[in-house]
DNA sequence: ACCTGAACACCGTTCAAGT
DNA sequence: ACCTGAACACCGTTCAAGT
């Protein structure tokens, strides 16, 4: 039997999750300090660090989910062979992107395994779906996944520290009509 | 007489601005602290805080000047007639902020004065040569000069945490040409 | 007028001591 | 097996004391 997992400690981490979550939301995430983490959680510092080795691990758990249901989207645009399926993909990232201040910086910058391995999984679908959409023609025949995924992160910080949703759509447009194929003149 | 800077004053404030251009150029600005600065300089850090009442202030010290003559290049390229005078200023200003890491971030979350204020000239003289470039057709005619701006620091920010400056141009060239009036279809 | 450096509250991170 | 909380080195920032 290895299920030896103590239930104040399966308690703790719940309620550290829950705290990284609402000070996330309220402070940002590089505001939000691991001793405050912690402190929210009614648990020492010590408690905290236990159950996730260093911040980018507790930040993958607050947005591991979403990050999930990102690279399902990407496979499910593709599957339903929507003509605008990227646009969509894109406009769903921004939006996670947007639920916590600080967010871009993070996925951009990951460097834990337990980060930037579902920032790998959901980029891996995001590949899929570029791949098909060449195919449709709703993407230029060389725009690639990594394109894709950093320009609308880029979009995605530049409108947090500037202009906020509005002018991500609008950045966003901007973009996407470089990534588009160019209206084809029939000679 | 006004003139009653001293002399240790002045050497003081000139090391400190070449200590803080030497770390930031070695471990990016965000890595280089305010006391790494001072020690460096070989001062007290309440000798760097009587300089400079921030970290943005140090920051405009040390960037000023090529912030500045961002500025004149955009009116020299507007008087010149370039016709590809936005492009060839995106790519300065790309040049520039790859020039010490994390300088996208400051540029982009400028709030002192000493900072901010630098960077709206340069974005008023961008401004102007982005009106220009939709007289000539460089640029679609609802492109604006914050719509550049934006979308250039945050290509620079992108390359930044992933790529270098080879991804800074691709990224750069597929914003571009979103940017660009779509080849026109003669009927 | 300017510099010094000790001081304060804080942060990330670790670890001996407990249960 | 897990938690606690003191502890360390550091950071941003201030300020009394000096010259």
């Amino acid at each position: 039997m290895e299920q030896a997992v103590r239930a104040d400690a399966r308690r703790n981490r719940a309620r550290l999750v829950e705290a990284a979550r609402r000070l996330f939301a309220e402070v940002g995430i590089e505001a939000a300090s691991m001793n405050d983490v912690a402190r929210r959680a009614g648990v020492g510092p010590g408690t905290l660090w236990r159950h996730f080795p260093n911040k980018e691990a507790l930040i993958a758990e607050v947005v591991g989910e979403s990050l999930d249901e990102l690279a399902e989207l990407a496979d499910e645009l593709r599957a339903a062979g929507a003509p605008d399926g990227v646009r969509r993909w894109t406009s769903a990232l921004l939006q996670h992107i947007a639920s916590y201040r600080g967010l871009a910086a993070s996925l951009a910058h990951a460097s834990d395994d337990l980060l930037a391995g579902r920032c790998v999984a959901s980029e891996q679908a995001l590949a899929r779906l570029v791949e098909h959409a060449r195919g449709t023609g709703e993407l230029r025949a060389d725009v690639t996944g990594p394109d894709v995924s950093r320009l609308t992160t880029a979009v995605a910080w530049a409108a947090e520290a500037a202009g906020g949703p509005q002018a991500a759509k609008r950045l966003l447009d901007l973009v996407f009509s470089g990534l588009t194929d160019r209206a084809e003149c029939p000679p």
